[in-house]
Order: C-alpha cells, then sequence, then structure tokens
DNA sequence: TGCCTATGTTGAAGCGCTTAACCATCAGGT
DNA sequence: ACCTGATGGTTAAGCGCTTCAACATAGGCA
C-alpha cells in the first residue's frame, strides 16, 4: 500500500540501509549527491517511515500512554492538554486511555500500552483514590511512569503533587485574617487523600488561630456541584446562625453552594462569603468572582510529562516527587467583618 | 525484555506457528491439550502479544487517530469522549493529536497517523473553519476518515454534522412566539460554517414570521466569553431601547451578555430574556437556566466512530453524512411578554 | 496391504525497518 | 609497486509476529 524504504532505495539505485542512515540522520559517511537524491524521491514518492517497523528494531515507540478517568471532566482534560503539550513538544505521540474512573479500566490499559510498548506511562489521579496493585509491579520491571497526584501508601513512585494542605489552610487563614470565626466547610470525598488533605489543612487553619473545630460545621461532599447544593440546603436547614463564611474543597461544589445561597435570598459576599479550592473553570465566570485557589492543572500536566522524559532519558532524577504549592486568588467573594 | 512467542513456545517445546494460532483463536484443529498448555504458559510467564510486530503482518493496527483543535475545551473533550467510548468498545485505541486550533499541526497529524499506520482518522472541527486539503489525498488513497462538523467546498467527506439553522432558527422562533420583536444576535466567527449557518437560522427565522432583518441588533463574536460581554457592553452603550431579548450563537457568549446585564442592573428575564445554542457546560449551573439548544456533543463523537468502523468494515455505507437535529431546551431564562 | 482422509503441528517466508560488519575504490605517501 | 586511510557505500541479520504450504501420524475403508 504505502511507499517504503525499499521503494525509494530502488527509486535511487541504492540500497535500502543507505537511504535508512540519511533519513535518521547516522553519522555516517555518505555524498551530499545521493542525499540530495533521496530526499527528493522521500518527497516526490511520498514515503512516510512506518514506525511500527522502525520501533520492532529500536525498540522504542515514541509513544507515551496517558490513562484519564474522565476525558470529558475540565481538570482531567486540561491536565491532558498539558501532558499532550509536552510530549508532543518531544516528537511523541500520544495514547489516551480513558478510564471511566475504574480501577480496572486502568489496568486494562497498563497492559494496552505494555502491548504497544509505549516508552512510558503517565496515570492521572483515579477519582476513586484507589491505588493500582500494577505499580510495584511496573516498578521492578523498571518501566518508567509517572503519577499525578496519587498517594500510593507503601510505594513511592515518580509523581507530581499538589498541596491540597496548604491550600485549604490558606483560604482558611484568608478567612479567619477577615474576620471570621464560625466557617463551615464542605469535604471532597474522603475516601481520597487530597480530599483529606484539604480537610486536613482547613482544620490546622482552625487550630492555628485557636478557633475550636466544630464538626457541625462541616458538611460532607463528593466534589459534585450536587453535593454543595445538598450541602447548601441542609446548613439552610439547619440556619446560618452565626456562620458567616463558607469554604468548599473545590469551586464546583462552591458553585453548587452559592445558588442555593442566592436562592435564599441571600447575597455572596454580603451576607454569607465564599471561597473555594479551584479544580473547575466555573470560577472564572462566576460573578461575583470567588476568591479561589488557582490549580495550575496544566503546568502539572506539564511537569508529569517532563518528569517522564528525564526518567526515560535514564537520568538520574534526584527530585522525583514535585509538590506543587497553590496560588491564593482574592477576589470579591469574602468580605472584611473584623475591623470596620 | 518482554516476553515473546518463542519464550512462550518453547516453554512448551511447541512451535511458534502454534502459539500464535491459538492466541489469535484460528479454526485450526489444535487439540485441546496444547491449548491449555500454551494458555497455562501464557498466564504464568506473563506475555502480552508485541502489537507492532502484529500489525507488520495484518497491516491493521487497531488504533484511530483524532485530531482536536483544543483538547481543554469542553466541547472538544466531550467530543473526544465519545469518540473514545466507541472505540474502546470496538476494541481499539486512540492516538489523540491536539491541534492547537493550527491546520498546520492537523496535516502534521495525518502525516503522524499515517506512519502509524492508524486503521482511521476522525477530523474534529477545526476551529479556523479551513479545510484541510489533505482530504482529497486522503480520500484518493482510499484511507479511512470521518470528519466532525466540517463543511468542505467541493468534496464530500464522511462526516457527522449538527444543525446549525435549525438550532439557530428554532430558538428564534422561540422567542417571537414569545412575543419578542426586536432579538439582538450575537455571531459566532463568521469565518466558520457553522457561526454562518447559525447566523442563516436566526434571519430565516425573522422572515418566516415577517419580521424585518435590523443589522443594528446583530454584534459579532467569535464564541468566546469575552466577545459575549463585548456585545453586552456595546448593546448598553447604544441603549437598550426596543431590545427584549437576545440570541447567542452559543452560550458562553450568552453567558459574558449576561453578566454584563446584570451588572447594569438587568435582571434576566425580567427586563431582557436571553436565549443560546449550547456547546458549553456553563448553561449547567447558570441561574436562571437558560434557554437553550441542548447539542449532543458526546453523541456526535460515538456517531462519528460509528460511521468509521462501518466504513473500516468496507460496509457499503449509504448514509456517509449525518446530521443531527438539536432539541430545544426551554427554561426561565425567556419571558413571555406576548399575552399579558 | 494400500490408499484416503482427518487431525495436529511445523518450517519458513516476509512485513519494513535499523545496524553492525564488511567491501570497494581511490588518492597520496613511501 | 605496495600499503594506508579516507570515502561511500552494501549485505545480511534480526526485531516478534502471522500465515500458508507442507508434513507426520493414525484411523477407516476397500
Amino acid at each position: 500500500m504505502g511507499v517504503t524504504l525499499k521503494d525509494i532505495a530502488n527509486y535511487c539505485g541504492v540500497s535500502s540501509a543507505t537511504v535508512s542512515m540519511i533519513i535518521n540522520g547516522k553519522p555516517n559517511r555518505i555524498s551530499q549527491d545521493t542525499i540530495k537524491k533521496v530526499e527528493y524521491a522521500i518527497k516526490h514518492l511520498g514515503y512516510t517511515p512506518n514506525i511500527a517497523a522502525r520501533s520492532m528494531v529500536t525498540r522504542k515507540t515514541k509513544t507515551i500512554g496517558l490513562t484519564i478517568p474522565d476525558i470529558g471532566d475540565y481538570f482531567f482534560s486540561e491536565l491532558a492538554k498539558g501532558v499532550g503539550d509536552e510530549v508532543d513538544k518531544h516528537g511523541y505521540d500520544l495514547l489516551l486511555g480513558n478510564t471511566k474512573k475504574q480501577l480496572e479500566k486502568e489496568q486494562e490499559y497498563i497492559h494496552v500500552f505494555q502491548g504497544r510498548s509505549v516508552d512510558g506511562i503517565i496515570f492521572a489521579p483515579l477519582n476513586s483514590g484507589e491505588a493500582d496493585d500494577l505499580f510495584p509491579v511496573l516498578q521492578n520491571r523498571n518501566y518508567p511512569f509517572v503519577t499525578i497526584e496519587r498517594y500510593i501508601e507503601g510505594i513511592s513512585a515518580p509523581g507530581v503533587f499538589m498541596n491540597n494542605f496548604q491550600a485549604a489552610y490558606d483560604l482558611t487563614m484568608h478567612l479567619t485574617e477577615n474576620g471570621h470565626k464560625r466557617i463551615a466547610f464542605i469535604t471532597g470525598p474522603l475516601d481520597t487523600a487530597s480530599a483529606v488533605q484539604r480537610f486536613d489543612g482547613y482544620k490546622a487553619a482552625l487550630k492555628r488561630i485557636n478557633i475550636s473545630f466544630d464538626p457541625a460545621l462541616v458538611y460532607f461532599g463528593d466534589f459534585s456541584y450536587e453535593s454543595g447544593e445538598a450541602a447548601g440546603r441542609d446548613l439552610f436547614k439547619k440556619g446560618i446562625d452565626d456562620v458567616t463564611a463558607l469554604l468548599a474543597s473545590n469551586n464546583r461544589m462552591g458553585l453548587g453552594f452559592y445558588q442555593v445561597a442566592e436562592s435564599h435570598g441571600l447575597s455572596v459576599p454580603k451576607d454569607i462569603s465564599i471561597a473555594g479550592i479551584g479544580g473547575t473553570q466555573f470560577h472564572k465566570v462566576m460573578r461575583p468572582k470567588i476568591t479561589t485557589i488557582d490549580m495550575p492543572i496544566y503546568e502539572l500536566g506539564v511537569k508529569a510529562a517532563e518528569l517522564l522524559f528525564l526518567l526515560l532519558e535514564g537520568k538520574k532524577v534526584e527530585e522525583k516527587r514535585v509538590v506543587f504549592d497553590l496560588p491564593l486568588l482574592k477576589y470579591g467573594s469574602v468580605k472584611n467583618i473584623c475591623c470596620k
């Protein structure tokens, strides 16, 4: 079907080895004449190297596998974008495995990726918080891979992480600095490490300034819009009382809470302040703009890929685990109630 | 490095041909004994077929290439999800090419995909509205591919499309049925066919009910949030006058307009009705819920992949171009001003 | 016994490429 | 005339798999 090396070798009256060397820019001594001839033939006949054949012998596919729990979700698609751009920059291609948040699917893709001899794998966070037991296997086989936001007990795989603790801590401190003392909190799904870390950050900040932690102010969410709404409904059913601020473990829940608050006739931030940790794009178009923690999602993806390429180059990477601090973005959704 | 066919052939004391046949479930006469033996060895030694080697001889890679202009955009990631799920269902894998909205990148990926011998390609809409001149080339080579929302002059490639005309038409009619006569319109980028079609739908509906088209009511946008805001600012600078409704070519612009309207002290839909065509996820969390055209983005992706697989199976596909009608979702953002 | 058929398995070629090892030619030095 | 070292190539093996023709064996039948 396609044009092969041999075809253009014949066309030029040289051996296919010669052509191959020219294509790969080998430091071999080949006359400018033949180079010109071959290059012309390649253009003229429309030759594209067969990557499969090439990788059979080089044992490199120039392909990276990426598993994503839900490519339709903004967080993950943005992550994929970061990974993809970096991968592209290195001249590699991306094999995408959408795991639908299922651990089994992820395992399946590990096999697929191995069958396709990808040069490395990047594992995006799995919503469920489960850790794949194939990771140690990969590690033993010395198969290069990088994880994103995966806290796995017992093994320390290379990976990039976000400082979830600091994010929640900073946001809570920001609220208290503005005079808030009774701060409600919506958790993420507490079977995931990142949600727990955010919860811990919230508690630690309270402790820091000697506000005692009140379990009654905690609402258990799962990062979904609906669970933010539910938290709102719960809170307003109980009565707001002295609660002056709400901290959401992510902005999607913050938005859900916000809509419920507004529909209860409350105005943000006049009647209640809202802050949330990022990870969605909603905060970009919310009015008032919500005080939030910005997540460098794209950068997380880029960094993960960078890390993987360091591994691929066989460099001794001393910093195998990169933790991203998350910057606080102050907008109008937090009211200063302290010193007026 | 990995375990090969030969390894397990040796282990079992049979030839690799036998093992290959067993793996591929060939209708050959092989004794249950050897089958059992081989299957055990495969499990035991942890064998994974080398796909590259296989596809060298079968000339099939079980891989689909997908080009996407911006995987970080909700529309495209949802599309990718639909494509991916269908591709997965057929046991194929997905090679993702993020083109960053550049035609050249898309062309690059066409070459990459050919080099990787993908079995077929799916081209998502390119924002720029440009048509790749490699399409005819692919067509001549009989390379299976499917386009999504690409209106290409001169060639009729297989593809899936949305009825943009009908969407704008229906929405406009809905507004007029609610008594609106002066309806402002924000266009998409008019160098894309889909934006033009929506514009045409708007105009056709007006004509249908004998409202004369007023160019002064048209604002030129580019599908971005900011261009919606700009339209809003423009309109309020000129003065609302008798404009009672706004139709946005997509909801992202509708949202931008909405925020500006609210900041001008207008309330939706009391003071102005807003409707927009979908394609973003914002309308899901906007309050009031916006009357909109729902885009079956995911289904679009699925259908595109289905179409491709029909092509791959060599079936004579009579319906090579599928047009999706887009359902109208009526919510509270349109006020009835006709008969009260 | 001889032949046919069914059954189970193998040998070897070849997919398109890379690469190590080898060969030919020739100018220049001695 | 002979050797030497560039210079510019070629040959052939082999990557891991599939596939097809061919082969061995045994049972059935005349």
